[in-house]
DNA sequence: GAGTGGTCTAGACCACACG
DNA sequence: GTGTGGTCTAGACCACTCC
């Protein structure tokens, strides 16, 4: 037996993907679909759950089920990393005036509100792991959140976490006021003598959690997706562990890989 | 005034969290739910979407609902793109012998099956844009499937597109019986004088079309990483356009970066 | 067969958007 | 104010799983 609102969801979905119900129109009233469908209204809720659900429709409240329109995407690139290395080594006005690139998302701190946050904790065992330190080691927490001044939610939730006694030398890395720092992480440990070497990115996807979607302002029907970044320095130490949490609906990450020539 | 369901959800989820439910744990049936939380059925039904939206509970028909395992991550590595390279300039008993990895995953095909198709077609405006050539010229589409012996669903879709006039020199490149070709495509595009130079990869994510769930066997509360990688040739011509899906809930990319020295 | 979640109905009342 | 979707109830019947 064919499954009511399966297929009031197949023939709605049919019509956003042919374009019969383009980006952005709205769909009748639950009411009248009920009323076209012969169906009672909470089933076509639950169609209509479904294409939310696959991120085909936004549902307002009080002024109707919409096809959603895509996002524009920003784009991350990891030749930033090398980018963000040459400019660690400039005189202080000139990493000042280029703009503090925005932490890990390689836009320029123009139009942008920055918010940053420092604590200290002991390693849990994951991060422990990574670093190659015992547990309870104290790190440095640092939490950011960046978001254009147009828009109201932040494009990434950051947390970056460093050794503590590998910066300490530098007090001044301890200071979450020093925040945006001109130059980036790439300076800060630069002024204690650490030169990152290379960068891993692990990348996964998966749905937000409720306190995600909300900082981020995500509608249902969206992912998030997660950057475990992991900076080591010329001695293959492990220097910086940053987690960063992206808008699936908004973010296009960018890796280029140049092969060796034959 | 504060939302039934909500309420209900939090404190289900807050007992996942902490490990009060732990993994593979089943929750009561949603008769007893209702019974203890003092709400209807249908209310108690709501509040347990919301958690398998956002990939915390499976809902088993018949059985009961159960909190979910975190799945095993295979890793797709970009180092493996100088990998392929490598060999393909290895003759073909090697080329075999190391198993043809599997296109675009990294992984070795021993117990693994494979699918492959090819057909040809006009290329449409973004495919068109991305090779530089004008709308219609013929491409090669070749889809993907493959999986593990072990798992029914395979764990990644692939459809890769080659402009068929830079190929046809070599009319083997447009038979799909020779598949699983030894050495992969940059072997396949050696044998017609193209050697890649470097490779673009494109991530984003977002929830899966109802097409993909089945096909990549992903239960709610998942979602699916979408990779669009280019691959240019020594000239900076574009020679390979792939489209990857991976489910989101089993992989896990890795992308180095090696940053200049001071 | 007993128990589970899945589908569907019918309707009441509330919260929100917009004119 | 009017119409929209959001929440919630109460219950019938079906389909699936497992003993």
């Amino acid at each position: 037996m064919p499954k009511a609102y399966e297929e009031i969801a197949d023939d709605l979905r049919r019509s956003i993907r042919t374009g019969g119900l383009p980006p952005g129109a709205r769909l009748p009233a639950e009411t009248e679909l009920a009323r076209r469908f012969g169906k009672s209204v909470p089933t076509i809720r639950n169609a209509l759950r479904m294409l939310s659900a696959e991120g085909l429709i936004d549902k307002r409240h009080g002024s109707g089920t919409f096809v959603r329109r895509p996002r524009t995407r920003t784009l991350r690139d990891n030749t930033r990393l090398q980018w963000d290395k040459d400019r660690a080594r400039m005189p202080e006005a000139t990493r000042a005036a280029t703009g503090a690139t925005e932490h890990e998302t390689g836009l320029v701190l123009d139009d942008l509100v920055f918010f940053a946050r420092y604590r200290e904790l002991g390693a849990p065992g994951d991060l422990a792991e990574a670093f190659g330190v015992p547990p309870g080691t104290v790190l440095l927490e640092r939490t950011y959140r960046t978001r254009c001044s147009a828009e109201p939610a932040p494009f990434s939730l950051v947390s970056s976490y460093l050794v503590r006694d590998l910066i300490a030398a530098n007090p001044a890395l301890l200071d979450e006021t020093r925040e945006p720092w001109p130059g980036g992480t790439q300076h800060q440990l630069r002024t204690v003598g650490i030169e990152v070497a290379r960068v891993e990115e692990r990348v996964t996807a998966r749905p937000p959690t409720p306190e995600e979607a909300r900082e981020l302002d995500l509608p249902a029907g969206t992912s998030v997706i997660v950057l475990r970044k992991t900076s080591y320095d010329i001695h293959g130490r492990v220097v910086d562990v940053s987690v960063v949490t992206l808008p699936g609906d908004r973010t296009e990450l960018l890796f280029t890989t140049h092969l060796e020539r034959w």
